[in-house]
DNA sequence: TATTATTGTCTCAAATTGAGACAATAATTA
DNA sequence: TAATTATTGTCTCAATTTGAGACAATAATA
């Protein structure tokens, strides 16, 4: 659980979602060499968390996360995987989402279904930086970006759930191909390096990593360039198809 | 959501659970050179099934899904690993919940908990083939295993679940210690290879094999094991650790 | 004692990766 | 106009890993 797309109506009673089921979402984007997330801050409570909700009684999950992220980043088609459900009762702190309904002029009584327990799905995104910009909603003070290195501590286990989409991020890194999503469509071999390096937290060898990524065939190499820089011009690619 | 191991009283209302949500779990076991795994056969149904069941309230997620383990297969310390949430609507099919309830005496009502939809967050299990004795309980038929070749039809998705199951444990192969699990503490190389075939459904070459789990630095080799055939003597391992 | 079916190790070739050399080249500077 | 600078693209050579097979060692059997 986390911020919830919901109307202030079903705030109240909840009756058109799932119980004790939600999602998390963490959104990652890249931007200057480095790798970002997208958070939200509850009004009036310094609170921080991942963008999240809840499934609709007649939604399919995956669903469910693709319109949430769509209402928040006005995205249509956003690459999505799902990563692992978190599930501990530990997750349930019903003084926290208390503080954040109160702090938005609710006054949920002991058995608000906002306050029961919740197991939480999460999945990653990967999106485009530039072709977004992330809205604030009713409940929510920011919607911004985070630089990966430079997170503020945030409610419940969300933490742990960055880690862990992290973590899955890098063992997918050979097996999905992922500059796809977090590029424009056309870039040079440096700027697909850097997302590279910013995703394993370590620098990699300029030579190999061309010489690995042509070899993919993955790539089409387009006309040259020129960025004013008093030195050769970089190819631009593409990926494939 | 699939067979429950929950008491007669509970069935009845559901209170002690958590709502919309369940597990199942697809537990991996090797003999005769195959992977099997665990099913259920529903009474008087001829419907089959992955093991599950429902999370208690006070209860964590991993919690559940290893008691329910531990009551079907004897064993208290199984190797799992969470592998994926199955939550698309039409998984919900109550007229099939409705015949195994029907077929075990009991008489569910249009808003009986069972009914309701079910998103399931799926675990795999390795376990080692000869440590356990399957235990079919009150609702079931049997509890047995089936070599994974050779499936019947399963209700819902679990079909799907356990292709999944195979593609994740398949990508674990090489990043996590897979043989540990599903072997005895002793067994020779060319079962440990026969354990790698299996899961990847493809022969290896033998010498590069044996070459490369050597380098590992993971195994123990023991005294020699004589087979009694008319041929030289393998050595037995164990790992390390 | 020869035969048989494996097992353990070694060798050589092919493919991949690490590390660096070096020429090519846009813009700037002299 | 020519030298300078900061990259970029490619090539080479060594080190490592993998593919493919040769071959000797060896338990039981004939």
């Amino acid at each position: 659980m986390a911020k919830k797309k919901v109307s202030p109506a079903a705030v109240a009673d909840g009756k058109g979602f799932l119980t004790n089921i939600a999602y998390d979402s963490v959104v990652f984007g890249f931007s200057g060499e480095k790798l970002k997330i997208l958070l939200i801050e509850y009004h009036n409570t310094g609170l921080f968390a991942l963008p999240g909700g809840f499934i609709r009684r007649n939604e399919n999950l995956d669903d469910a996360v693709k319109l949430g992220l769509k209402e928040r980043t006005g995205i249509d088609h956003i690459y999505l995987e799902q990563f692992y459900a978190f599930g501990n009762t530990n997750r349930h702190q019903p003084e926290i989402m208390e503080t954040i309904l109160k702090a938005n002029g609710y006054k949920p009584g002991k058995k608000h279904w906002m306050l029961d327990r919740f197991i939480s799905i999460a999945y990653y995104a990967l999106i485009n930086y530039n072709d977004i910009t992330p809205r604030p909603d009713a409940v929510t003070d920011s919607c911004t970006w985070y630089d990966i290195t430079k997170l503020p501590a945030l409610i419940l286990d969300h933490n742990t759930i960055i880690e862990k989409a992290l973590e899955t991020l890098r063992t997918n890194l050979d097996r999905k191909i992922v500059g796809i999503n977090l590029l424009p469509s056309k870039f040079t071999m440096k700027e697909l390096q850097q997302v590279y390096e910013a995703i394993l937290g370590e620098k990699l060898r300029r030579t190999s990593f061309q010489r690995k990524m042509l070899s993919l065939d993955i790539l089409k190499r387009h006309e040259k360039h020129y960025t004013g820089k008093a030195h050769k011009a970089p190819y631009i690619y593409s990926f494939h198809h």
